[in-house]
DNA sequence: CAAGAACGAGAGCACTGCTCTTGAAACGGA
DNA sequence: TCCGTTTCAAGAGCAGTGCTCTCGTTCTTG
């Protein structure tokens, strides 16, 4: 009946004359967009699909032909989080090699950036590393994305390693460096560890021994607690100095995985 | 008409009104029971007051008169999750400690039994750990609760400290053992963090080294970076024995903070 | 060019948190 | 004992939500 006049109201970057498929790119495209800017001003929990549609100037059930349903739609924000904060990873990794850094430099280089994507994006942070949204699982397609980051790390360590600058965990150090005191060791996780670590390495394709590899889970991990604390604010009032805390453990956690 | 007969009332209040404000007691545990079995069944995002209220045999509106909003439902759920987790770190030392365990092995159960309270109330970890609801903000009636179990991690170090058995990072070790080689010298956090330390350690009102409360810091931090991970998914399909990496790492976090 | 898929609009359902009003209890001073 | 005050449960109602279904229209494709 009226739907005539409407053509333009979404903004008219959808020109008419263009194909299906570009406008359905396009219209996805700024529905994640406007949702990514809920998501930052009122949180994940207050994410609601009437509220996109509406500042979109469509109708709310315009918008399932786009995504099946609210979770659908945070699972794009999500696998959006995953790549960001992966390539801002990588780029950082780049930036750090380019620059001629030691392999430590580039572990603190690649945290620090880590930690101020997460502090530019608090909410998107939330989402990939904060409590899971009520019964979502996340979809197989999310694992690849959420691995870009860590395996920036670990690219890190494999290169230390083939370097022969990496000191494995559970070996008395002999060979490099002086052997008289000061050089930690640092004792091998257990086998059952050391195992998953196996694997991690095999599905991986990368050269690193598996108890650098366990201490490499545990130290990502470790990593985001930091993180967790300061952006959920349990450090509030505690400690101030976060920005020199979480540099100080991040070289203590390249210290844990043999690096330096 | 103004005041006249609020006089007598408010003096012993508890005592002369017995009936109504004891009904009013169980109702208030009956209604957050209630949250907490609709928490452990659905998450935090899908806790519904009418649900609740529905569930009690009584009207949504009714729950206004206990509990000011859902907002403030979660805040009371969230203390009651800071007490019961520090609860149990608690009985976990003190079991440890009357049988006679070293410092070091004290520490490791309390952190299993963190460990094991979390696995056990999976969505009241989320909603103390993990991302803060929409524009949430955690009322200082929460830092208290909140700081008991950490307390509890931060007396077995000033327990060990008092005893002589606490290596103090960014000291050189030369006293008490054997110091030719394998005794891992800790740097010490910045000046900016052991400020922040050494304020912490007044307030606390515990006898610490201000190196050492640093490291507290961040190891309890980087403890809950575990167990975020684990119970939020991070690694599934990527760290199968985590009892056993969780143990590992628990250890590694003591000896980071000085303890064995 | 016409069949069919994709699409936007709208109405509607069941649900949510929350407010306001009403009538019935329980309470405490007289 | 009586009566005003306070507390409470109930109900109606408002605005908002996710989601489904139907209806014409529009674009695409055979």
């Amino acid at each position: 009946m009226v739907s005539a006049p409407k053509a333009g109201t979404l903004k008219n970057m959808t020109k008419i004359r263009g194909a299906r498929e570009r406008a359905r790119g396009e219209i996805t495209t700024a529905i994640k967009d406007e949702a990514r800017r809920q998501l930052a001003a009122e949180g994940a929990a207050k994410l609601s699909l009437r509220a996109v549609a509406r500042e979109l100037g469509m109708v709310s059930s315009a918008l399932y032909r786009y995504f099946p349903g609210r979770d659908d739609l945070l699972t794009a924000l999500i696998t959006d989080s995953y790549d960001a904060l992966g390539g801002v990873a990588e780029a950082a990794l780049e930036a750090s090699a380019a620059q001629g850094d030691s392999h430590l430099a580039r572990w603190q280089s690649v945290c620090r950036a880590v930690r101020e994507w997460a502090l530019a994006h608090p909410h998107e942070y939330a989402l990939i590393y904060g409590s899971p949204v009520p019964g979502y699982a996340a979809p197989d397609s999310t694992t690849g994305p959420a691995a870009r980051a860590a395996l920036v790390l670990i690219t890190i360590a494999a290169d230390a390693h083939a370097a022969g600058a990496l000191r494995v965990p559970g070996t008395a150090e002999a060979a490099t460096g002086p052997a008289h005191a000061g050089t930690p060791h640092v004792p091998a996780a257990p086998t059952s560890v050391l195992q998953d670590a196996r694997e991690l390495t095999e599905r991986l394709d990368v050269d690193l021994p598996a108890p650098v590899m366990a201490e490499m889970a545990a130290a990502w991990a470790q990593l985001f607690g930091l993180l967790s604390f300061e952006l959920f604010g349990q450090f509030e009032r505690v400690i101030e100095a976060r920005d020199d805390l979480f540099d100080h453990a991040a070289v203590s956690l390249a210290r844990g995985v043999g690096l330096a």
